[in-house]
DNA sequence: TGCTATTGTGTGATCGATTACACACTCTGT
DNA sequence: ACAGAGTGTGTAATCGATCACACAATAGCA
């Protein structure tokens, strides 16, 4: 019967015997809706505290058919910039009293079985009743999920192709790698080359289109590399290793670890960039600013983009319709990898 | 009535209903415990598709007084080393069929609301009735969280100086230390700098004390900076520039990102590690291989960190006491950046 | 003096699962 | 033919909260 006996935590209904009132009137302190007498509720107070008495989440999530919990699925192991959206999701949803119940998936992204696991993180989270999902890794083949999802809960992805108008933040890598580009040909480089990010990712493309187009305007030929493996340091190696035709003065990296990765080949080669040649990036990660040389880069704000994935699930839970998308602008950041051509 | 109209997701008495039988045989299906015949099983399963049925955890955490899931107090936002914790810890959980609700705690270290605010996303966690708890960041102050915690729930502290026998999986931060240091003594230096990590933090003064065990035994004089504000490269970059007294061939900076910002500022006054001087240094993230140049560091992993974390608290819920304390042991990975002396 | 508003409290249904229990039926083996 | 084991299924209590509802008591006001 007492539940003190068990050493569980205590519930409600102790609170309620010990400040000798009814777990209605507990329920409606606590909650702050409904009238409770000035006596009641001080002695429902000590009684709380004295029990060290928390309220129950699952009984209450239950009871009111809502977790106040979002679901995050992002790719593992985490690099720079998904652990950066995570944070700035933490930050955002544990200010508006939401708890984020997280999920990392395999990111091979040749994998068959990818999309099943997928499917099973999600599936798992809707099972948690999680009253909003932030697809936070923008993911090829996830598009099927997506149609099941829009209509069932709020779900916002950052995937920078959304599929209709809504549900989507991201920022503007069509911007960034046009950005980037044109920072090189200000600074006089006729002879540009791509260092191209993963393929299948529209976030990849998209950088290649904000190239080509600049490039293409300033009658200069476009010089792509093949596709990075994955967004690392180690894939920006392994392509600055391959033998390179044609020549060049600048290179604009996909993101800034490929950049590192990238420089390293070329230190081989005895090339300095900064000095033989010139770099330029996109991220802009804490690192970056102290690379050898400091390296020139276009600054994504990946917290904001969290922040911003939060927002929109609560406006959409606030609002019951989506909110309309996000696209978040990227900045130039002048270092010092990225000079005039010799 | 029908749960259908309101367009809510079905719940069991929905498959029931579909199925012709009790909720009570449905449970029994899908929990798999109990007696349930072979035309009753296919009835129900068939159902269970048709509706695309998912089991409700809420419900089914309330009544089972369980729920599969630990959660995870880091701060935030994420470095390298807690992005990591966090993968490893994703990894492990969710093969186990646990999931993870994690909360990132601001760092300010010295601000005196800290401890607040920790207790109070701990109290969430508890809300959430978490079947354990990972303090995966280590934190002054959560001293007094301990206690209280230790006889609740399974916790596990990813804290180098555990209270107890129990309940803490870490690397061995003095060991890293002695490791780094010894490698520059073989390498025949006699004037080794330490670069010191965030003070408050027994990582930091672990490794600055491996350091000194083996300075002093080598005869040779202690020289360390003061303590770096915390573990990024731009703090490492702050020491860098300030005048440092005395001569040295050799540093060993508290992690690898204080160490590229350090390096940064010894560019600018014209010094090249692997040239003029030596560095060293903890952590090994996956870019250190790709500085310039390619830094000797000591691989500490981060992930497995995280993946023992989680064991420790299956193993503390399936036996019902605390696992035992797992050190984790440090591994030196000699690169470029280290070097005998001029 | 009544009559309505306001305030305060208790009761019991409810959320969606799990599970103990009762009961029925089918086989065995004696 | 009957006891007992093994199967299969329904019923109802339960987990810990929220909240609609009923009902008192008090206050204000004609």
């Amino acid at each position: 019967m007492n539940s003190q006996q068990k050493r569980s935590r205590p519930s409600m209904a102790d609170v309620a015997a010990l400040a000798n009132v009814s777990v209605g009137t507990v329920s409606r302190h606590l909650t702050g809706r409904g009238y409770v007498g000035a006596d009641a509720r001080q002695r429902i107070q000590s009684a709380v505290d004295e029990l060290g008495y928390r309220p129950n989440l699952v009984a209450r999530n239950l009871r009111t058919q809502t977790t106040n919990t979002i679901g995050v699925l992002s790719m593992g192991p985490l690099d720079f910039g998904s652990s950066s959206v995570l944070s700035g999701l933490d930050d955002a949803s544990r200010q508006a009293g939401y708890g984020l119940i997280t999920a990392q998936l395999p990111h091979d992204l040749d994998d068959p079985r990818a999309p099943a696991e997928i499917e099973r993180a999600a599936g798992r989270l809707l099972a948690h009743q999680v009253d909003g999902i932030v697809l936070a890794s923008p993911y090829p083949g996830f598009e099927d999920l997506w149609d099941e999802l829009l209509n069932t809960i709020p779900f916002v992805t950052l995937s920078n192709h959304p599929r209709q108008e809504v549900g989507a933040t991201y920022v503007d890598s069509y911007a960034a790698g046009r950005l980037a580009t044109e920072h090189l040909v200000d600074l006089g480089h006729r002879a540009i080359l791509h260092v191209r990010g993963p393929r299948n990712l529209h976030e990849s493309s998209d950088r290649e289109r904000g190239y080509r187009d600049v490039v293409d305007a300033a009658g200069i030929d476009a010089q792509v590399t093949v596709p990075c493996e994955d967004w690392s340091s180690t894939s920006g190696y392994r392509i600055g290793r391959l033998p390179i035709e044609g020549r060049w003065t600048a290179a604009f990296c996909a993101n800034d670890a490929i950049a590192l990765g990238f420089q390293h080949a070329m230190y081989e080669r005895g090339l300095s960039a900064g000095r033989d040649y010139s770099v330029i990036a996109i991220d802009d990660m804490p690192d970056a600013a102290h690379f050898h040389p400091p390296l020139t880069t276009v600054a994504l704000d990946h917290l904001e983009l969290g922040r911003s994935a939060f927002r929109m699930i609560l406006e959409h839970l606030r609002t019951g319709s989506p909110a309309a998308n996000t696209v978040i602008e990227p900045a130039l950041v002048r270092r010092e990898s990225a000079v005039p051509p010799a």
